[in-house]
DNA sequence: GCCGGGTATCTTGCATCGCATGGAACCCGG
DNA sequence: CCGGGTTCCATGCGATGCAAGATACCCGGC
């Protein structure tokens, strides 16, 4: 996806990351603590979930302001020193709420999607 | 999820619904027109995405702006005349494109949010 | 004839979120 | 000293869900 692309798939897969993309950050962050660009890049090997930094930073702000993150620095051998963002107790909450709503969410969608199909043997 | 609920959970909820609403509702016209409060009831038994009239109608609005749907005015035995809404072509097209695309964002997110538990089974 | 309840549609103002853009600081090798 | 790579962050915009309120229609009871 380019930056600029402004197709409707684009528009439609930037509104799908709204409010899954933070707790997909959360997730990142549940075995060991990560900074910035890691997380970044860890979004977007996943495909569906790239994004940029100017959507990461203001998200981790975001996720700071509200104590659900708590970071340490620590000096990088190749560069300048890096924010490292780890779960808080709150954070680790969220995190678990949003697993136990998220599959009721998922299989919301999907039967919406997946109801009456034209199938060919449907003959009720 | 009543009104006025502002729980963590809501709120996620809240987020969640964000870009995907407008595609369950196209999906929801996909066999035959459908009417604002025929929307609004489908959209509650479904549970996960329970919403209220004031976000239903301007998003019919936006959908009609777009020409993503048609309107048909039909009266009705109890009540005042309803407008129907029915998928146009482009609609039609909105929809077969996100079908498209949710598999993969949906996998994405269930990726991150089942990647390294700490299975005891894993003496990696 | 009038009035209240149920049905149905729509508008306005607010808060939130993803994103493009731009800026700043640090390290290293030439 | 200087250019490239790495890392961090702030600002302004567009899009979206939501609560609250307004309007209009039908019907039955008084």
């Amino acid at each position: 996806m380019e930056p600029g692309d402004s197709t409707k798939q684009a528009r439609a897969a930037a509104q799908l990351r709204k409010g899954v993309l933070e707790y997909c950050v959360l997730a990142l962050m549940r075995d060991r603590p990560r900074y910035g660009v890691e997380l970044l890049h860890a979004l977007g090997e996943s495909g569906a979930l790239a994004t940029g930094q100017g959507t990461v930073y203001p998200l981790l702000s975001r996720l700071r302001r509200d104590d659900l993150v708590a970071t340490t620095w620590q000096e990088s051998a190749s560069g300048p020193p890096r924010r490292y963002y780890a779960l808080t107790d709150s954070g680790r909450a969220a995190l678990d709420e949003f697993t136990r709503v998220w599959p009721g969410f998922r299989d919301a969608v999907d039967a919406f999607l997946t109801a009456s199909p034209p199938s060919p043997g449907d003959h009720s």
